[in-house]
DNA sequence: CCTGCTAACTTGACAGTGACAAGATTGGAG
DNA sequence: CTCCAATCTTGTCACTGTCAAGTTAGCAGG
């Protein structure tokens, strides 16, 4: 007995497999016929679903902002402030390391795709929902414009260089807790 | 007449072409026989002044990271404080996007190459020298270790962020401008 | 001058990859 | 029951990274 012709859920499957891959050697060492292999279909099925490596990554990055939005969303409904939202992004970075490696990467996405598009507009509305609750006092005076980007800043360089490994021993190893620790000289009120 | 056997300065020749072809079109895109046909080279030379792919990259990471500390120790020489050292890294990662994009992906690199460590270790030391001349007041009372990576976290990833073209247009086009604005939440003394 | 040695480069080959074209199979709408 | 469109396969191509073996060139010592 072999395997039905039809998967029934490639494209689920493969997505999974493409984050799994990249979560063990980067999105550089990904490969179409590897995934497809993992998955037990043919070494073109993958073109099928997503036309291209671009197409591939393009979705996983779509599937990743639609994480961060809904993780973003979930702090602000428990009526986190916006320290908890950094650590919420945080939180969102380490749990799905692949797909954060892959969103911030313009040039192996395909830029125009849909999907990608509104992902990313929900993604965006729910960083400036996270950041509009932010008193003015805590801002020092800067604009509150100003002031998300500096938080997003902040945020996303801890993300990158504690996924990368960068960052020294001191803040322990649990990201959640550095992190609110590294972000905290922001936000806090004297 | 054809070229000499022997091109005379074949590794910093292939190093500035990869560094070329990343800033167009990204890590992920280089191919080293591009290269060297670029460089007018047979497709097996750079191997044997880099080894691998990975070696090629690790020498580009190892040059970005001593060019990164020497940017680092002009400003501080200057007399510039932690902001100016802040904008001395975006500006550093803005002037050699390929050497950046490159230095904190760890998958990509030889981590145990030698001189890539004693280069991160420049790199290392000159941060935190960068940070040393902080005032315990300008931390809202973080601790000055805290605070260093506060302090590199925000420009790490403003430089991320930006080149990533992430950012809205509200910056205007000059990355220094831009990220002075961004990173002086964190230091600004109200 | 020439002998030999080593670093720099070339040539040739191999397996693996992404992409494309053309064919096979299937489930489901009508 | 028929047919059609979506799903997947097979075969192929140019290209890539890497390795092994050969070639050339610079250079030190006689």
């Amino acid at each position: 007995m072999t395997r039905p012709y039809h998967h029934g859920d490639l494209r689920r499957t493969l997505l999974a497999a493409a984050a799994e891959a990249i979560t063990e050697s980067g999105p550089a060492a990904l490969s179409l016929r590897d995934l497809a292999r993992r998955a037990g279909v043919s070494h073109a099925a993958p073109a099928h679903h997503f036309g291209d490596k671009a197409g591939l990554l393009t979705a996983l990055a779509a599937e990743g902002f639609t994480f961060l939005a809904d993780e973003l969303d979930r702090t602000r409904a428990a009526g986190g402030g916006v320290l908890d939202a950094g650590v919420a992004y945080v939180r969102f970075a380490v749990a799905h390391r692949a797909h954060f490696a892959v969103m911030f990467q313009p040039e192996l996405l395909n830029g125009s795709d849909p999907e990608l598009r509104s992902a990313q507009d929900r993604a965006s509305d729910a960083l400036r929902d996270a950041v509009a609750s932010v008193q003015e006092s805590e801002l020092r005076g800067a604009g509150a414009r100003i002031a998300g980007l500096s938080a997003w800043s902040i945020v996303h360089g801890f993300a990158t260089l504690w996924l990368g490994g960068a960052l020294p021993d001191v803040l322990g190893d649990d990201p959640e807790e550095a992190a609110r620790q590294v972000i905290r000289p922001l936000f806090a009120r004297d």
